[in-house]
DNA sequence: CAAGGCATGTGACTGTTATCACTGAGCCGG
DNA sequence: CCGGCTCAGTGATAACAGTCACATGCCTTG
């Protein structure tokens, strides 16, 4: 891992003190890295590969919020970690994942010490809000069918490929929605030839 | 308006430095402070009255995300001034509202030299994303029932009284749903004893 | 106090999404 | 190559919310 690259806003200094006091860490994919109610006393911030943020309620339904990226920090694990409060997400990886965790008092510490840590949280908070505001709008204004077309846009737009490996029960699950309303959509949106159905993945076109 | 008095964290300079560079501006009840598509160059802080901030679809549909008391800033102002961007929801007086303006060159200088300003900064964003993320779990798990209680519980919170003053179609502009809905489920909540109509208000019980 | 306006109440109908029950299709291990 | 598994397709039905049409009732204003 070479944290300059992936933050070259960092001045050299910062850069040394992460790599001397963060804990590294990797996620296999699937695997749950924060928890409704779980404290959390460390921000986690993103090397590799991809997690994603998401809400549960108490009947088991799940709804996707965002995806965490290389060089993205997680938003609520910095409000959590101040706070010194539950966290009310969950986080998962989605693939397997490098993360470092800075504790919070470091944190507190470089944003007394560092601009660019300053600005980077900042812009952080930022960014997301950005998206929460995107989500709201969607669940709010959109029918399911160009909930699920954004949906599909977004994880391809990570990953930049053209096949996604998604089952359909995925996408109901991420979009707190069914398996059968989902198909039914897909099936439609194959019929006008937006995108070609596989076992597992979907092709778009 | 006594600014120290409503921010006692701030420093005496700071206060002056405020003081002595923001616009002060009041509006009027029902008066929009911020509108879809315009561009901000200042940050907004409410001294006194009421902000709601909501977004607007194309085809006329209204979606309330939250309110802005005393002593809190706008956070999406505070987004859109950094970004020089054009905003994406609306602001509008719920009552008479007394806000300063400040200038985006001014956030900045204030974010590197006092670290009052920079925590006010942070925790802005931060409650208003937990706001954002209640709002995001309302919608996406909740039936209409459950959101208009909340939505009544969150207004009468907000003002600390128990009679409120709303019309069912303002409430059906808020949860973008329709005035009739509304009226059937306040009459359904009556008649199981939690709140009382009148014409124009709400009393709950 | 009559007229008109606005807020509210209500029934009928529609559309979207959720749920249930079942079928079939592809895949994998023994 | 068979049995069992997961994934996907489909029809029937139900639940919730949105829409339309219209009635009623209260309040204001001339």
């Amino acid at each position: 891992m070479n944290l300059q690259q992936l933050f070259p806003q960092f001045e050299p200094e910062l850069v040394s003190l992460i790599e001397k006091n963060a804990v590294e860490k990797t996620f296999q994919a699937g695997e749950v890295i924060m928890r409704t109610g779980q404290y959390i006393k460390s921000t986690v911030i993103v090397i590799s590969g991809r997690i994603k943020i998401y809400r549960e309620n108490d009947e088991g339904g799940e709804f996707l919020v965002y995806y965490i990226g290389p060089g993205e920090a997680c938003a609520v694990s910095m409000i959590c970690a101040i706070q010194s409060r539950a966290s009310e997400i969950m986080a998962q990886a989605v693939e397997e994942t490098e993360v470092i965790m800075l504790p919070i008092q470091l944190m507190d510490e470089f944003m007394t010490k560092f601009k660019s840590w300053t600005q980077f949280v900042i812009q952080t908070y930022r960014s997301r809000f950005d998206e929460l505001l995107t989500v709201i709008d969607h669940i709010a204004f959109r029918n399911m069918d160009e909930r699920l077309e954004f949906y599909l846009k977004r994880f391809a737009g990570k990953t930049g490929k053209k096949l996604l490996d998604l089952t359909h029960q995925q996408i109901a699950d991420d979009l707190n929605s069914s398996r059968e309303v989902i198909s039914r959509l897909l099936k439609k949106m194959e019929q006008i030839g937006k995108l070609k159905l596989h076992r597992n993945a979907i092709e778009l076109l």
